[in-house]
DNA sequence: TTGTCAACTGTCAGCGGCTGACATTAGCCT
DNA sequence: AGGCTAATGTCAGCCGCTGACAGTTGACAA
């Protein structure tokens, strides 16, 4: 009854317990990616990264299911961002339109929410070790898979069909993954590594995909 | 000078060493398979392979770099073939056409070259474990990823356009690939495990891809 | 304040995938 | 037959990860 309870996640100070415990696993989260980020993810050990803060590897796995979690820490975040920005389309808007107009307006939130966590130059960093690691990238692939079907049981309620009849949502979620996949890989390969630049990329190979299957593409020059 | 040198690979017979090399091989290939698709991969240990062929473990990772190398025996082989059915496609079809009718011709070669390594059966239940364990489901779409950029550039050469510049050929590739992994999906899960059967997922899906994006749906239905 | 309870952490032992180094066996070739 | 080399076995060890148990420390009530 007293105002003592406070055994929820809204305010910011919370109990002395609860305070040790985000910073333990903060200071994890940054030794890892600092780690990872420098001299690579499969170079650096889970005793490497409890000895900079201290801990015992034990606790390292009480807070990370596995290495590999602590990796997709921050990706995970924004994963949220982007399916509740689609869930926020109006109705109306086609499938792929609303798709388009989630991701292109969500990066703003997303990018907020990183820095609430993690400097965004070590984010950033940190995605260039996830696409260049086999094992990490292979992981982030299957991820954006679930998220596809995620995304395409959402398509399929706002135009009232059923996922596992009308295959239609499914693909429409398929090829905008894969394009994004593809934005993802130039982007990072790419030097402009601003928002801006992202934005226009997708923007850029959406309206591209149209065209690009088409297949006369000896009589119109994209670029 | 001799009619003895054969140290290549066409005769069917071969040396002894070469023979038992072989033997051994393919004996840990379908114990491992068997293993896999009766108790599960994850709860299969190497050493179990290994004691089912009565060989020493390291003998295994002599064949085969990892656990995960013995699942995907068979189909590396058949991406190879599907690529190969690729670079033959006359030079004048349009890219997406040239896909499209690679994977539908591609899979009578390749079911026929599978069968001479693994009964076709047990490459059936195999490929359902991989769907089903999220390793391997990730490690083969790194692979699949991998493939599309071979594509990619395969694409990008038939029209003699620069991958790196125009983003064309990934954006096909990228769309292609994503209809097929919906295509695997759906006939993994469905009952009808004929070749038929996938050709004709592969086809309506492909098709369904232009009237998908479109997103009229409401007015249009596919089926 | 103090004592009790629960949460957090450390320690230890062990499994499974995987590797390097070295010894042993067995097919090849003269 | 005997030397050479490829194939295999053996052994020790690293690393990711887990269960079990014990010790410590913050939370909360009496």
């Amino acid at each position: 009854m007293s105002a003592t309870v406070n055994n929820g996640e809204e305010n910011g100070m919370e109990t002395l317990r609860e305070r040790k415990k985000a910073r333990t696993r903060d200071a994890l989260l940054h030794a890892a990616l600092e780690l990872f980020t420098t001299k690579g993810y499969e170079q650096t050990t889970v005793d490497e990264i409890t000895e900079a803060v201290d801990v015992s590897q034990r606790t390292f796995f009480r807070y990370f299911a596995s290495k590999e979690e602590a990796a997709f820490f921050v990706p995970r975040l924004t994963e949220t961002h982007f399916v509740e920005a689609v869930r926020a389309r109006p109705p109306h808007e086609a499938p792929l339109e609303a798709l388009r107009r989630a991701v292109l307006e969500s990066w703003d939130t997303i990018n907020e929410a990183i820095q609430q966590v993690v400097p965004l130059d070590l984010h950033m960093r940190t995605y260039r070790v996830i696409e260049s690691t086999p094992a990490l990238l292979a992981a982030h692939l299957r991820r954006s898979q679930e998220l596809e079907e995620e995304l395409a049981r959402i398509v399929a309620e706002r135009e009232g069909l059923d996922v596992d009849t009308d295959p239609r949502p499914r693909l429409v979620v398929a090829v905008f993954g894969g394009v994004m996949r593809v934005v993802e890989r130039m982007w990072i390969a790419g030097d402009d590594l601003s928002i801006e630049a992202m934005r226009e990329l997708t923007a850029d190979y959406l309206d591209g995909v149209g065209p690009a299957l088409a297949g006369n593409w000896r009589t119109s020059h994209t670029k």
